[in-house]
DNA sequence: CTGAAAGCGCTAACAT
DNA sequence: ATGTTAGCGCTTTCAG
């Protein structure tokens, strides 16, 4: 036992009267060893308390048990769902998940995933915010992988997991213009974000399906907070010609055009993309574009690990996980 | 550079012309290193790709650069925004969270834990699940600080951070009892959970204070789901007499008996322990304890790190974080 | 089946 | 201000 308080195999082996190597045989469950020895080897280690030091292991034998998930945050509980399904999976093949999350920093972000690659993680799960990812071509040469999750990323070939963004925004407007809706608000987060992008060209398509054209009149942008979406859709509801359906594209939108249409009782229908917690206690019945967010996790997971076996199995690729029409919600009958 | 494909600190050294010790000097940014040196260092670091590897690093200096976080539910937003919050705190002291859970698994929160231990992580902070903890005690006592959060633990002495669950529920109740309610209906979790013993306790105390006693045929255990808390306030409320408020051990009882509520439009009072996303969209107007989760997070982290810089600083200590009672939802106007 | 020696990549302790 | 040497705790040869 050493200056350090910890013993190490030297301190096991000494006690066993057996030889280093034959306590890492024991102690990694390694066959081709005498139970009589072995018996003793673990009673020693029992003894002192001995707690294999795994990164003397790692640094030796050059594995990676640890993968890396770099949210970009990590209140937000898409993200966290799918970490807790990346890290079932990563626990069921005895690894660990080290989450980080760089708040939707790009500076941040770099920090963390080159942190973690200093760390020597087996893989990395990145949901981008920095606009560039070339500093992370390197590192992928050189054996990390890396899937992106949620967003793409430029500048660099690899993994993309995606949401069906696009098919999801058309499949709920689609159906709004067959109920006879003409006059569709759309309230959308920042423009320029990736999912936003792609579910406005969604909405676009399924009015350009209907040989209609948006009506910008009500499209709304910018909608970051619940408090944003409700002001705007107040003021919507109160305009000369209000919506007769809203198109929100976030639950956080959703959630905001929600109090303002249960505050002015409006008769207004209303389609969201991302189910929320208690989105069926809702009173309004409504439809959300609901998808399987542990599905994606499981499948980034699954995917870093392949590539760590197989480093040059196929091309990168871009997954689009489908999402579903359902309803939420219910209708409130008047009290008292 | 060697097989492994990845530059070392001796690589660049033989790049640049220079001793191992220097490189090393330059990439941990130390001083007395002559500028001139320092750049061709740099440069030579750059050109290879170098990137430090942490692990040896320390292994060598012995040095701890990551938290454990076992969470007993990852997609439980109570603990994830502890996370968040220990997490900002490790980061910016340059050191990084491993966050794992235990999905209210004894045996899986001790594999974990211990996993976590060979990590050589420098603090753990613990969700409990385990019955009992002396298996932790002996690296408690080699040097690792453990801080137990929002359960206690049994059969070791560290540190606790715990909400004021009994101080919660007893001003929830004490509120009701006031406005002249007698006949309050009581949901409760799994009645042997830390929590709710507390939260029950609390209960008792506050109909104590006020010279009554709690009505049993109206206190209802095991609400494990909404879904449980949904059907047993239904029942309640269809019952020949009625509670006149309920009071609802954890927020997913709140759910629960807020569906309820709402589908037989029934006039009750509602007081709840947690907040929950969209409390606010409720259409009545409840009473909820909340309490601030990141401050746990946050003081969690906080503790630890003293700790390792200090392990005999003083006792440990159980914190209780105050709660406080806030308004939520509002009332819906009869519609059309 | 068991062991001795070498070394993973880095930092600490000492030179110089 | 720079370099040399040793060694963190383990696994990997390779020899018996």
């Amino acid at each position: 036992m050493r200056k350090s308080g910890r013993p190490t195999m030297v301190d096991v082996a000494a006690d066993a009267g057996v030889s280093l190597k034959t306590v890492s045989r024991v102690v990694n469950g390694q066959p081709h060893v005498d139970p009589a020895l072995a018996a003793r080897v673990t009673a020693s280690a029992e003894k002192l308390g001995f707690h294999r030091n795994a990164l003397a292991a790692s640094l030796r034998s050059g594995s990676r048990d640890t993968l890396g998930f770099v949210s970009a945050d990590l209140t937000n509980t898409f993200y966290m769902t799918i970490a807790a399904a990346a890290s079932a999976v990563a626990v069921g093949r005895g690894m660990q998940l080290i989450i980080a999350s760089s708040e939707e920093d790009a500076a941040t972000e770099r920090t963390l995933t080159l942190d973690l690659c200093q760390r020597r993680v087996g893989g990395l799960i990145v949901v981008p915010t920095a606009a560039d990812h070339t500093y992370l071509q390197a590192e992928v040469q050189r054996g990390t992988p890396v899937v992106f999750l949620d967003r793409p990323a430029r500048g660099i070939q690899a993994d993309e997991l995606l949401l069906d963004n696009r098919g999801g925004a058309r499949a709920a407007l689609a159906e709004l213009l067959a109920a006879g809706h003409r006059r569709i608000a759309v309230l959308l987060d920042k423009p320029d974000i990736f999912t936003m992008v792609e579910r406005r060209a969604g909405v676009e398509e399924a009015f350009a399906a209907a040989g209609l054209t948006v009506d910008e009149r009500v499209v709304v942008a910018d909608m970051h907070t619940p408090q944003a979406a409700r002001e705007a859709m107040t003021r919507l509801l109160a305009s000369a010609e209000p919506p007769t359906a809203v198109f929100c594209a976030n639950n956080r939108s959703t959630i905001g055009a929600l109090e303002a249409i249960v505050a002015a009782d409006a008769d207004i229908a209303l389609s969201g993309f991302d189910d929320f917690e208690l989105s069926r206690l809702v009173p309004r019945r409504i439809r959300i574009v609901d998808y399987d967010a542990g599905e994606l996790g499981r499948r980034a997971a699954e995917l870093l690990l392949q590539r760590m076996v197989d480093p040059d199995g196929v091309e990168p690729t871009t997954v689009l996980l489908p999402t579903r029409l359902v309803d939420r919600g219910r209708e409130v009958r008047p009290r008292g």
